[in-house]
DNA sequence: TCTGGGGTCCTAGGACCC
DNA sequence: TCTGGGGTCCTAGGACCC
């Protein structure tokens, strides 16, 4: 059966939902109507665009550059900072309201999921209707708009929702490949981005049917079997399920740009600390435990790497954390400065394997281990300024 | 006041084993 | 004065996504 892939993707989410918040407090404006976009603190180095108004996007504003240059582009450009709560909220209500639709939804980042609508009992003309009913009903409900693609594949689905922006309902069925795809330049294809896309047009390639179109031999010479994904997605084929389960995380990290380029080893052993507090509770908080640590870096010139650490025993608690970190921070570190510092933890399982017999440690660890519980239970209710390591204390 | 933060997947190279 | 070959695991780095 031919399958009916909806994706559903908010309009300049961020700035959409700050918008929709500033409205019901009264604000006079509604920025999605004026040049602007949400962004970082730019007193704390995180000064980038994190979404654009329309009228931003006019004068060359685009996501992810500085302010600076924003601003230069754009000299009224008005800023607003982002709120990761808001956001989240919006997020979830959204996803409740179009899971009504079919049980088969899967999230695909904050404002983005895939509905698979094969097999609802809805005709084909239905289907398209209801497109139009959830963008049409969602705006009605939450005040923000979203643009929904309609595919026979998750792949098409999504180019489709990105084709003509705002408020609008594409299809890109199969037998409209050609047509509606085949002219986009190459960077319009998932997947391809900066380095790829500049590889493929020295190859003469330049539009997703160039691509479509060149023996998929050539393409695995330069890319290997990256090269035949670029194929298939160039003609269109794409076999991969909707996935509703929300899979367990593979990795999490967590990282912070530092105030100032940084060498002091107090200060930094002070941030991985609180890292350590913050991606422990998170850990916890999703039942998991660890087995691999890793601290990311990023140097005063804009060099990333990385140094990880394969443990014997998966982890779960600040202590042992943090003890990692200080292993891998003295081996990974030549006393650069540091611009932004890390952690990630992967490997992650649902349960510890106790090994009683081996390591006397573990009672020790059970202890310590319900003292943690305690400490996490007072944060959640309290915040988590209220317990803090002694050695952040009477420290900036 | 240049360049965020959180993820996934892939690859190359080295270690180690049989 | 030769330097196998296959498999697995681990690490670091890179590309891409939102």
């Amino acid at each position: 059966m031919e399958r009916i892939i909806f994706h559903i993707d908010v309009n300049n989410a961020f700035l959409s939902w700050t918008a929709v918040k500033l409205l019901k407090e009264g604000y006079k404006v509604d920025i999605r109507t004026i040049p602007s976009v949400i962004g970082g603190d730019e007193s704390k180095r995180r000064g980038v665009v994190l979404a654009k108004s329309p009228v931003a996007k006019k004068y060359g504003v685009v996501s992810a550059e500085t302010l600076y240059q924003a601003r230069k582009k754009c000299p009224d450009l008005q800023v607003f900072p982002p709120d990761y709560y808001l956001y989240m909220e919006m997020s979830s209500k959204m996803f409740e309201y179009i899971s009504k639709y079919s049980p088969g939804i899967e999230k695909f980042s904050i404002d983005e999921c895939f509905v698979d609508m094969t097999g609802t009992n809805y005709l084909y003309d239905d289907l398209l209707s209801l497109a139009y009913k959830i963008k049409d009903e969602i705006y009605e409900k939450f005040g923000f708009t979203v643009n929904i693609g309609v595919g026979n594949n998750k792949l098409c689905a999504k180019m489709a929702s990105d084709f003509e922006k705002p408020n609008k309902v594409h299809t890109l069925f199969n037998n409209e490949i050609k047509d509606k795809m085949w002219p986009l330049p190459i960077e319009d294809l998932f997947m391809v981005g900066k380095k790829t896309s500049m590889k493929l047009r020295k190859m003469g390639l330049n539009t997703i049917g160039d691509v479509a179109n060149v023996n998929p031999s050539i393409l695995m010479k330069e890319f290997k079997s990256f090269g035949v994904d670029i194929w298939n997605r160039a003609n269109g084929i794409d076999d991969s399920e909707v996935i509703s389960e929300v899979s367990e995380n593979k990795s999490i990290s967590i990282s912070r740009t530092l105030i100032k380029d940084s060498d002091d080893i107090d200060y930094i052993k002070r941030i991985l600390l609180k890292e350590v507090d913050e991606i422990g509770r998170e850990l916890r908080r999703k039942k998991l435990f660890t087995s691999v640590v890793a601290i990311t870096m990023k140097t005063h010139d804009f060099v990333s790497y990385s140094k990880q650490m394969s443990l014997d025993y998966p982890i779960n608690s600040n202590d042992d954390i943090y003890d990692a970190v200080l292993k891998i921070l003295y081996k990974a570190w030549d006393f650069e400065k540091i611009r932004n510092i890390g952690i990630r933890l992967a490997n992650l399982s649902d349960k510890r394997f106790v090994q009683n017999d081996l390591f006397e440690k573990s009672n020790v660890s059970n202890n310590s281990e319900k003292v943690q519980e305690a400490i996490d239970k007072i944060k959640d209710k309290y915040g988590s300024s209220i317990i803090n390591p002694a050695s952040l204390l009477n420290k900036k």
